[in-house]
DNA sequence: TATGAACATGTAAATAAATACATGTTTTTG
DNA sequence: CAAAAACATGTATTTATTTACATGTTCATA
């Protein structure tokens, strides 16, 4: 997909926790959410504007200083709605940005059976692609000899198993 | 950026491991390159023969049964320059899509002393980024308490952990 | 109190990528 | 041998994302 609007959602998230201005959700992304995703200030004020004809959210004015309004974004009923939908999906693997991280992110401890959901299904997708991939290495490098003909395949598909055992381990932590 | 091109350098890549089709190219990133990487066959075909333009590659006809003409692409040394140049420049870490595999994937057993320096070079900044990540945990979740309370970016920050120490000992291997 | 860093908000242009549209051939298999 | 699956190659449209352009304010600090 062209990334079915995630940035939407988390814009939403964000939103949800409390009122931001574009700067503040710009920011976001420098840290915790940078890990697993990414977006501009450039993508996020049009984004805002969009998302406020829409009704999704809305925003009031805050006198910074002398001359500076800050406008700081709240969500609003509609978008409440369509975010607590979508944490309700299921959460596509991607292997470039992870949309189960964000949910995650997300979630309060106000939907615990929603959390264990979520857990449950994520386990599941990924020891199904585990297998697959564990079922690859077995296929294409049976035997050391083609790992090193083909070293760069072999490190490469030894690092999806890594990454997926690792991911694993982790699911079962939360 | 919008991806420097490395869908281009993916395409070199391949096409420097054998001749190959547009629908061959495509079908790579179902399997091995596709854990790391993402492409449709209508981003492919027209690249392609963008690239054909400007001599980096070349194409042969091949005839199946009776009707059928496959075009089967060739890498020319223009193509192979910009593709060992790519090889040899800094990988961005970038949290989606991961250049460092990709270029990884390319390696072949003539390259020993590039590839250890990318790999000490990969490490070093993965080790970088462990530690800042290290850091902010330290920062935002000192005790138990804010733990519980922002659980989501608890456990979004453990990830993050958890996938940089499991990336920087997978690196240890190569 | 100057000055640089961080805050703050937008738009424009270019590139990248996904989805949908379109069409036809070859191979496998029931 | 019919049908389905896989092979094969494109284009058009829409959406997503990056980079660059553009401008101004506030805050910390030297």
């Amino acid at each position: 997909m062209a990334q079915k609007n995630r940035l939407q959602y988390i814009v939403l998230g964000l939103l949800n926790i409390e009122s931001r201005t574009g700067y503040d959700l710009t920011k976001a992304f420098d840290s915790d959410i940078g890990e697993f995703w990414s977006a501009n200030h450039s993508q996020i004020y049009p984004l805002l504007k969009k998302m406020e004809q829409e009704n999704l959210i809305s925003h009031h004015e805050v006198q910074v200083g002398t001359k500076l309004v800050k406008k700081s974004y709240d969500i609003m009923s509609d978008g409440k709605k369509i975010f607590n939908d979508w944490l309700e999906e299921p959460s596509e693997i991607d292997s470039s940005h992870d949309e189960f991280i964000l949910k995650l992110y997300f979630i309060d401890d106000k939907k615990p059976e929603l959390l264990e959901k979520m857990v449950a299904e994520q386990l599941s997708a990924r020891s199904d692609k585990l297998e697959h991939l564990n079922q690859q290495m077995r296929d294409k490098f049976p035997d050391q000899d083609k790992r090193q003909t083909q070293y760069g395949h072999y490190c490469v598909l030894k690092h999806a198993i890594s990454r997926e055992t690792d991911y694993i381990e982790w699911l079962k932590t939360i």
